[in-house]
DNA sequence: AATCTTACTTACTAATCAGTAATTTGTCAA
DNA sequence: TTGACAAATTACTGATTAGTAAGTAAGATT
């Protein structure tokens, strides 16, 4: 009996690393056994469903990003670093290695996973819009960031931009990914 | 026995809402048959294996694709026009319920599909980002757009930015979507 | 020392999946 | 009417899936 060594946080890394890589519908109990040299009912003693699986990894994300957004090293910042900052959690996501975001990947199959999940995906996906719609706003009225109409459809158009330009990614390469992030800029900045 | 009128193209069409809705791996052979009345098999005689299906689907769109963009209709457009009619087949793909591009839809699952797949599923995005290209630049040298950067990056920004607002739409709803491509037009127009 | 708990294994179920082979049914043309 | 072909059925395979129940080994608690 080969033990994991920090069980929950390992299967939970891995699982969100699948979860970028293949998607939801497309990554098993299997995969996340092999690779840690276990069998399947080991993962299942953890997480018991595949749904607490998923639920596990999105609550997890979704307070990270509650600590970072919280910490003065972030809330401190300028509006166009906090822009920066922003887009950086996306330019490490590392599109050259085809990795997507989990709000990206959970959207596009979000007809077929479970109930709760969708639920989670839900409130990422709103956390992370008004969070960006305030820098907006802030870089507004700043004076450093300039575009018509509402703070809160700019920021859900930028969030679909880097959503959309990683799956992009995926076919045309990583290249192309970061011409879009910088174009983004373009169309912000002053 | 029971027949399928026009079986192919019933196929198709049932196999490329199910594409939008659940994404390639989340449908299945049993879905198309059980909707068509007819067994498993009588799916495989027409499309012997998923990559094939998928791959024709594929094909089609791009042949649809093609000949709206050679005909009349759309090539005379005013390059503002144009905008609107290319903004219009993510429109008219019901965001209110729940429907996704083909193309996002595949490239979230870019991973775990056949490689026959990926190709046509890159073929695709290339086809569109070219035509966008295309008309952004004419609009641009007309003077009724506005944008800094390159026509290519613009181009790979806004098929990004529909493709990401339809996933988004699923978790926020239809009514984000429209505030998207509404900021896609302020973002553009002078 | 005895017991309880954690973390895992073994062994299984029931469902679903894509795909195949052999056969039957229906239609149309000569 | 017969034969050819298209389109489907029946019946199956082997793989994979999520999930469960019972049992075991090791460590911690009492």
């Amino acid at each position: 009996m080969s033990k994991i060594k920090n069980s929950k946080r390992t299967i939970l890394n891995l699982a969100e690393a699948l979860l970028q890589d293949k998607g939801f519908n497309g990554f098993s109990y299997a995969n996340i056994a092999a690779e840690l040299g276990v069998k399947n009912a080991a993962i299942h003693y953890h997480y018991p469903s595949k749904e607490d699986l998923g639920i596990a990894v999105m609550q997890r994300y979704r307070e990270r990003f509650k600590l970072w957004i919280n910490n003065s090293r972030v809330k401190d910042l300028t509006p166009e670093a906090k822009l920066d900052w922003f887009l950086s959690i996306y330019i490490n996501m590392r599109a050259d290695q085809g990795k997507i975001c989990l709000v990206g990947s959970m959207e596009a199959e979000f007809n077929s996973i479970p109930d709760g999940l969708q639920s989670e995906v839900q409130a990422l996906h709103k956390d992370l819009l008004t969070w960006l719609q305030a820098a907006l706003a802030e870089g507004r009225d700043a004076g450093v960031f300039t575009f018509k109409g509402e703070p809160a459809d700019k920021a859900a158009l930028i969030l679909s931009t880097v959503q959309g330009a990683l799956q992009m990614a995926r076919a045309l390469g990583a290249k192309k990914f970061h011409g879009v992030i910088q174009q983004i800029k373009l169309d912000l900045l002053k």
